[in-house]
DNA sequence: GCTACGCTGTGGTCTGACCACAGTGGTCTG
DNA sequence: CAGACCACTGTGGTCAGACCACAGCGTAGC
């Protein structure tokens, strides 16, 4: 009857099962391949099959040798996986890289007014404690002598750090993912820029409108300054969604070629 | 240098650089198992891990047999490859039921805000009948005779039609995901309430709410009855978001409006 | 007591084999 | 000649077995 399913299929939902039954945690280790393919009854192959899904997605981290490190252990990094999604369906053309700035306005922007209005309700030690990376990451990206690529790791680290002080998982992942399945073209449109000085300056400029906007309590202006950041730059460099309704766009944009292969 | 990358990996990368290039598209059939394995000097088994991934991620799509139907397909259906990704990682507890219902309420109200703002600036056809399979699925929610399974299901169908009809398929495809990872969740919780014939009938009052200030081309209203919508329901059974999470304010507080991600 | 070596078990990979399946093209039959 | 039928071929799906590199552990040797 389950033999319609494919091995590996039933593979992973064993494993699914496994999580959902709490017989398998995070940090626990799975059986080895060999057992765990004598146990469900099919080949290692379809074992390792399953495997290199669970791994791409995030699920486990397998490591060779032997010992406590070795083998296959359940772990719980999303973000990875996020990425790989995304990643690969922009380059199959399944996502225009438009959506993907749109939906980082969402997020971005949601998460800047959360953050705000969490610090506005009351002056939570907590958040502040959080928003302590976003400001070291913010005087990190003062240095002149970042090349443009560093800096654009540190400003991702810092949109990164503000969704991480928010504290939803699944926003931090998905801002991750989508940030890095676009990173190729933030950092090919550099050479359109007429001065990566002056966008840099104007970068680390905006950065501390947003901190300063959120620490302040302005749901509004944090959101206002978020959307602005965003969309500003991707304009910039000719990769502003298209239709834009209510958008602030700055500069204009000479950017001819906005399709450009990222890395690989 | 490049050994030291496994051999699944470098026909993944393989993968996406001919998807980057070009040289692959969707709808384009990928070589044989077989003749790819010779072609990068690796093992067919590695082939296949590889192909898996890209499978599981919503890549490419397999079949047996010989044809232009068999082979392996490049597509494009990143919603499975979503809710996979999404339903593991809340299996594995990366992330909580609460951050994906926070998540959705982000993603859904600005979808709807967006739907309504467009509407507003003008009555654009395209929009409207956009819409018309949001009607139809209303209209069919109406059935007396639907389980609540059947309800349910026919509710997603509703807020993914509305995000079909904002037209950002990288948010279709994550609220998508959203959805089917805590799909077991919302039924799970249906006979914790105290009528579900009652709730049917307000879920179903609600949709047409939602629609009705989408189509009013008020924003802010959209924005407040979706949020009452799925906060509404989620409380009821018991999946609340304990600290009330992170959106703009649902009804009083006229979100300000310059910064609303435009999902178009 | 300490060091160094080999043993052992892990994942990583490859090879070759077999199966089920679905078109294809030829053959056989009316 | 037209139609139905069937073997052929190539595809993915799966399995079994064989190595390899690696990392820890235990023991033999110093």
């Amino acid at each position: 009857m389950s033999d319609d399913a494919r091995a590996w299929q039933l593979v992973l939902r064993s494993v699914e099962a496994d999580l959902l039954s709490g017989a398998l945690s995070p940090g626990d280790h799975l059986p080895g391949e060999r057992a765990l393919a004598a146990e469900l009854g099919v080949g290692r192959s379809s074992v390792r099959e399953a495997l290199r899904v669970l791994e791409v997605l995030g699920l486990v981290r397998t490591a060779t040798g032997s010992g406590p490190s070795s083998g296959a252990i359940i772990v719980s990094t999303p973000r990875g996986g996020m990425s790989a999604l995304l990643r690969l369906q922009v380059a199959a053309s399944g996502f225009d890289v438009s959506d993907i700035v749109d939906t980082r306005l969402v997020l971005e922007t949601a998460v800047a007014a959360t953050l705000a209005e969490a610090l506005a309700d009351s002056s939570d030690d907590v958040d502040t404690v959080a928003l302590s990376e976003s400001d070291a990451l913010l005087n990190a990206m003062d240095d002149p002598a970042l090349t443009p690529a560093e800096f654009l790791a540190l400003d991702a680290r810092f949109h990164l750090s503000l969704a991480e002080a928010a504290g939803n998982q699944v926003i931090v992942a998905t801002m991750a993912g989508l940030r890095d399945s676009i990173e190729g073209y933030a950092v090919a449109g550099v050479p359109t820029l007429s001065s990566w000085s002056d966008t840099a300056a104007r970068l680390a400029k905006e950065h501390r409108g947003i901190l300063d906007a959120i620490r302040a309590g302005d749901g509004a202006a944090a959101r206002s300054a978020v959307h602005g950041h965003i969309a500003g730059y991707y304009a910039e460099i000719g990769l502003g969604s298209a239709p834009t309704p209510a958008n602030p766009a700055p500069a204009p944009a000479p950017a001819p070629a906005p399709t450009e292969g990222p890395i690989a």
